[in-house]
RNA sequence: GCGGGAGUGGCGGAACGGCAGACGCAGUGGACUCAAAAUCCACCGGUGGUGACAUCGUGAGGGUUCAAAUCCCUUCUCCCGCACCA
């Protein structure tokens, strides 16, 4: 008889003997076939690990040793994410130095993990806040700086009252900090920002290049928002100046009644003379800027504006004088800053004409009457009242209108896109120094490689302050140095990088973590990269994903990498929510700690259970009795042990190859639930049987060690099937031997099944039709019109009564 | 408003156009036990029937098909993004 099963003996040594052996160190044996499965990185926070964690690294987990037991060199690595504020806010409250601060949350996280049982390879982990890493992620923003890819620049940045700090974009989310929810505001500030819009069109194009899923793809391009236009030189009239708009319905030129330019446009400082009512202009624009981007889209459908008295714009088909006018529906950050409005055929100009009494004029026929109604449809519309146009659909009209302004020179096509350049500076201390110099000689001069890595300075205090300026402005002794370039006094920026620079290519390190030249050797990049399997959260599709495949196209470009793409396949988990069904938080009281699971249940258990909960890619509410569920089903596996009989064949040959065959291919299209029930389908059998064979029992666990690899590897070695499980071979299937010889096969009567039959598998037409009959018998009563049958699955009899 | 996703038992969830509800939870009955827990076995969508069986049933309404949770049209609800992007 054998022991109870204890997960608290046996999980703790098999995490022991897959350390000391180093069971799973990736080889740096470049002529292995090789598979590189990433998870994100997490930021050690001061809570530790969180049950949502598990669920992704439990998936890849499954997916990394499954290819070990295929014969993979498998790289499967983890780190830490650790600079950030919640670390610093937790130093400036309790007077610790980050630098502690992270050291613990780390070894905190470290030992979590690890009472988890992933595979993943020690060696190589990583932290952004080392030195030697960020080294290179300076090194990175350096090349970007030769570049011109980095630049400062005064504008508008989106600050955090609370925080301190300035956000990108990516990082407002309706007009709140992502972090602390405060509403965010305006301020003017000198930032460093990165074109990530130079590779706008190449972040977009390059997706049909990758297998990312669907909704990922759809949010990056939804994100960088191209669209295809037309930009458009509208006359001014009386001067020789022109207006320019950007339009994607440059075919509705004939029905610009009017313009519109944002409250920030240039001209109206630049017309201030002819322009009659400035003071009202003056006022419009303040109350604009006062209102935060969020008033701004809470009030979006109630159109404001002034026309401006004293400047006129010229339609350039029709040659009509029409107005112009100021609203703060139209963005200065976008496109020319100007529109012409097409009332008839664009929703907010409809509005807004209506709303100020503006003529309405149709130019593209099909819909209602557009004093009534306004008409965007591109699809079905027919050009009228445009000259040359008429008749034409809205894709002719658009091509033959930018033809016909080109040569007049009054337009050309242009794309558009709504990404922004990324606001790169953050006024805070816990984050990478950016290394660069001001000097009153030779301006922003970058540190020379050489000078690599630039540490933080030791301070007092961490604190930000109201002026906005980062805590490393008071360290003069740091700030104040030469030039590299000309050897005068000169200061350091003394901003920091936002925690987005150390994850934008952590990935790339993993494959030659100490390299002390480079930020890898190309040796290792080429055979690692790209990424095979990537899974991440969505809340990180526009931002992290984003902005690291930004850099490393970047970098593809420099000759640093050697794949344009770094992630070949890209999937997202759903969130685990609380017993009740909302989100875990503290204020709700539903935090599950996974050490508690694991102390009552076991790793095992939990990562079982995580995987069984539901679709990986959905949301998941957490249930106990679940857990519980899971923990009777490795009892079960457990104690199949006493059921063992020797034999190297499988007792239950067919149900062992569907297995097989399912548990595959689920583990690789993220069905870890129904992988499972298909494994607790076997065991029950087993048990029905009362019995099963050694060869039985080596595949199920071979099959059930990447969910549960602490249980597997244990019954493996007390069964004595020789050497570790980790080592063993992944099970063949055989197709032939996952069909029955015999199939029970429904029998309907029009659709409805009135009978079942045993019949062979590949019985032909007459002898199913035979069988379906007598088994029906009684019943057929009617005129038999047709019968259908299609093997192995189904036998139905037409009838009329 | 636009985009994405989801609506199936008491619950979590399964179902290449082919016997809806696999698997798990909860529940019911039985075995074991002095008893309970644990474990093992069986049952477990609604209605009617002792029963074989009949009948209804995948958010709602139509349609295609021998056959629809699955495909098509219409419609409702919920969740998640984005949101005056010209």
């Amino acid at each position: 008889m054998s022991e109870m099963y204890n997960p608290k003996a046996i999980e703790p040594k098999w995490q022991q003997i897959w350390d000391d052996t180093k069971a799973f160190a990736a080889k740096n044996d470049y002529s292995l076939p090789k598979y590189y499965a990433l998870v994100e990185f997490p930021y050690p926070s001061g809570q530790g690990l969180h049950v949502g964690h598990p669920r992704p690294y439990t998936a890849l987990d499954i997916v990394a040793r499954k290819r070990r037991l295929q014969g993979y060199n498998v790289l499967y690595p983890m780190g830490w994410d650790a600079f950030g504020l919640p670390t610093e806010n937790y130093a400036i409250k309790n007077h610790i130095h980050p630098k502690i601060v992270t050291k613990n949350n780390v070894a905190r996280f470290k030992g979590q993990l690890k009472s988890l049982g992933y595979s993943f390879d020690w060696d190589r982990e990583i932290n952004t806040t080392d030195p030697n890493y960020f080294h290179w992620t300076q090194w990175i923003f350096l090349q970007l700086f030769k570049k011109g890819l980095a630049y400062k620049t005064e504008m508008p940045v989106n600050w955090c009252p609370s925080c301190k700090v300035g956000l990108a974009n990516e990082e407002v989310v309706g007009g709140c900090c992502e972090r602390c929810g405060t509403e965010v505001v305006r301020r003017m500030r000198s930032q460093w920002m990165l074109k990530i819009t130079a590779y706008a069109d190449r972040l977009i194009d390059d997706l049909d290049t990758v297998d990312y899923v669907e909704r990922v793809k759809v949010s990056q391009k939804n994100w960088i928002g191209r669209s295809n236009g037309a930009e458009v030189d509208f006359a001014i009239a009386g001067t020789e100046d022109k207006l320019r708009v950007y339009t994607t319905r440059p075919d509705t030129l004939f029905g610009a009644t009017y313009m519109v330019m944002s409250p920030e446009h240039p001209y109206i400082e630049k017309y201030a003379d002819r322009i009659k009512n400035m003071d009202e202009i003056l006022a419009y624009r303040e109350e604009a800027a006062k209102k935060s981007d969020f008033e701004r889209t809470e009030l979006a459908k109630d159109k404001t504006g002034v026309a401006i008295d004293g400047l006129r714009a010229v339609n350039p088909v029709t040659g009509a004088e029409i107005p112009i006018w100021v609203s703060d529906y139209v963005l200065m950050s976008y496109g020319t800053g100007a529109i012409m409005a097409v009332p008839a055929h664009d929703e907010r100009d409809w509005e807004f004409a209506k709303k100020f009494g503006l003529p309405i004029v149709e130019v593209v026929a099909g819909g209602r009457d557009v004093q009534e109604e306004c008409f965007p449809d591109v699809e079905t519309g027919v050009l009228v009242n445009s000259g040359f146009l008429n008749g034409l659909s809205v894709e002719e009209a658009k091509k033959a209108i930018i033809a016909w302004l080109e040569e007049k020179g009054l337009g050309t096509p242009k794309r558009n896109f709504k990404l922004r350049d990324w606001v790169f500076s953050r006024q805070r201390y816990w984050g990478e120094p950016i290394p660069i110099v001001f000097c009153d000689k030779c301006g922003a001069v970058p540190l020379s490689e050489e000078d690599l890595p630039l540490l933080l300075p030791e301070v007092e205090s961490y604190m930000p302050t109201e002026t906005g300026e980062s805590p490393l402005a008071a360290m003069t002794d740091w700030v104040n140095t030469t030039c590299p370039c000309c050897g005068g006094p000169a200061k350091r920026e003394t901003d920091t990088m936002p925690q987005w620079a150390g994850s934008s290519w952590y990935f790339l390190r993993y494959t030659d973590p100490t390299n002390e030249n480079a930020l890898a050797s190309m040796e290792a990049l080429k055979y690692w990269m790209p990424v095979d399997w990537y899974n991440g959260g969505m809340e990180h599709t526009t931002l992290h994903l984003l902005y690291s495949r930004f850099w490393h196209k970047f970098l593809f470009d420099e000759g640093a990498v050697p794949c344009p793409e770094p992630y070949a396949k890209r999937t997202s988990h759903g969130m685990i929510l609380g017993e009740n069904g909302e989100k875990m938080s503290k204020s709700r009281g539903n935090v599950i700690n996974p050490d508690d699971i694991v102390n009552e249940f076991g790793a095992d258990t939990l990562r079982t259970y995580e995987m069984f909960i539901g679709a990986f890619e959905l949301a998941a509410s957490w249930s106990q009795e679940g857990v519980r569920g899971c923990r009777r089903f490795l009892e079960r596996v457990w104690k199949l042990q006493d059921m063992v009989v020797p034999g190297d064949a499988y007792s239950l040959e067919t149900k062992m190859h569907q297995t097989i065959k399912k548990v595959s291919s689920d583990f690789e299209t993220l069905k870890y639930n129904t992988a499972i029930a298909a494994m607790m389908t076997l065991v029950n059998d087993y048990y029905r049987e009362g019995k099963l064979t050694q060869a039985d029992f080596k595949s199920l666990l071979i099959m059930l060690n990447p969910v549960a690899p602490h249980i597997t590897e244990e019954l493996w070695e007390v069964c004595g099937f020789g050497g570790y499980l980790h080592n063993a071979k992944w099970p063949e299937y055989d197709e032939a031997k996952t069909i029955e010889n015999t199939v029970e096969i429904a029998v309907q009567i029009n659709g409805k099944t009135r009978a079942a039959v045993t019949i062979a598998k590949d019985a032909d037409k007459e002898t199913a039709i035979a069988a379906g009959r007598e088994a029906l018998s009684g019943r057929l009563t009617g005129t038999i019109v047709k019968e259908i049958y299609v093997p192995g699955r189904i036998v139905n009899i037409v009838m009329k009564p």
